[in-house]
DNA sequence: TACAGGCTCATACTAAAGTACCAAATTTGC
DNA sequence: GCAAATTTGGTACTTTAGTATGAGCCTGTA
């Protein structure tokens, strides 16, 4: 946002010198002028598109920030949410105990609590629940 | 688009004829005709913020289209999109059976055919497979 | 008309997923 | 240091999910 300010500044600055100077050019008449406010209002609308595009642009490579407080609130452990990614991402209980080196009676111990916390019946329920919810990016 | 343009030149206009004007009025110094240029740049600055956003926003309400090409490209049917959709919305076999009035034997085979076109081992896999492909809205 | 493709459904399995209940080991907060 | 919460894991069981195979019914089209 600093680079962007000063990017600013200074194209505001070259413009009025540019200004000046035109005033005593060989061209110092009203074409002159005229073509003068028409550069500076085209650039200023294209700098205003850049600058625009460039901060929506960092907007949208986080499009879900995950809501940890809610996480909080429906008292999803840690461990849990662990397993609610994995779930996510279309592993079985056994590849989700196998990944976190626990039991496969773990996981679901882990996954019937979830479900409960989420109000689901099924993990497709959860994922679909979780994700509504914005505990998980989507 | 049209009216974009419109309210563009509209605003072009309305400067130029602004600074006409103010070389007759009584602040026909140089002071003026900085203060002319400083608007015209900041007014068209917000105008090229304004319009991107305009813009960018409509593509952020369609944030991710369905490439139905990719659906043909796997072979996959128009029954058994319909039920990959229900089975991302986490409902079971039986509750898609239901909602598509037929029987559940009928949903375990589209439900099979789905993994083997999506190369996935579940339906949680085939979800997340899925919406990778863009062929499930996110 | 014949035939491929899609939709339907059934049987008979096997494999996961999920529930219920219990209990021990750890970690954490006060 | 102790209570509370978390994590772990087991048994035993029910319910879904998924596979394999076969078959009848439509529909568009070569």
């Amino acid at each position: 946002m600093k680079k962007t300010i000063l990017v600013f500044s200074a194209l505001i600055i070259a413009l009025l010198i540019l200004f000046r100077l035109s005033r005593y050019s060989y061209l110092s008449n009203d074409i002159s002028v005229e073509l003068t406010i028409g550069s500076i209002a085209v650039i200023f609308f294209f700098v205003g598109i850049y600058i625009n595009k460039r901060t929506l642009h960092k907007e949208k490579l986080k499009p879900t920030q995950v809501d940890y407080k809610k996480i909080e609130q429906l008292g999803i452990s840690k461990r849990e949410y662990e397993v609610l990614i994995l779930i996510s991402k279309g592993m079985s209980n056994k590849e989700i105990a196998d990944a976190l080196f626990v039991s496969e009676s773990t996981i679901k111990t882990h996954v019937s609590n979830l479900l409960v916390k989420l109000d689901a019946q099924r993990r497709t329920q959860a994922i679909k629940k979780a994700k509504e919810l914005q505990i998980l990016a989507i």
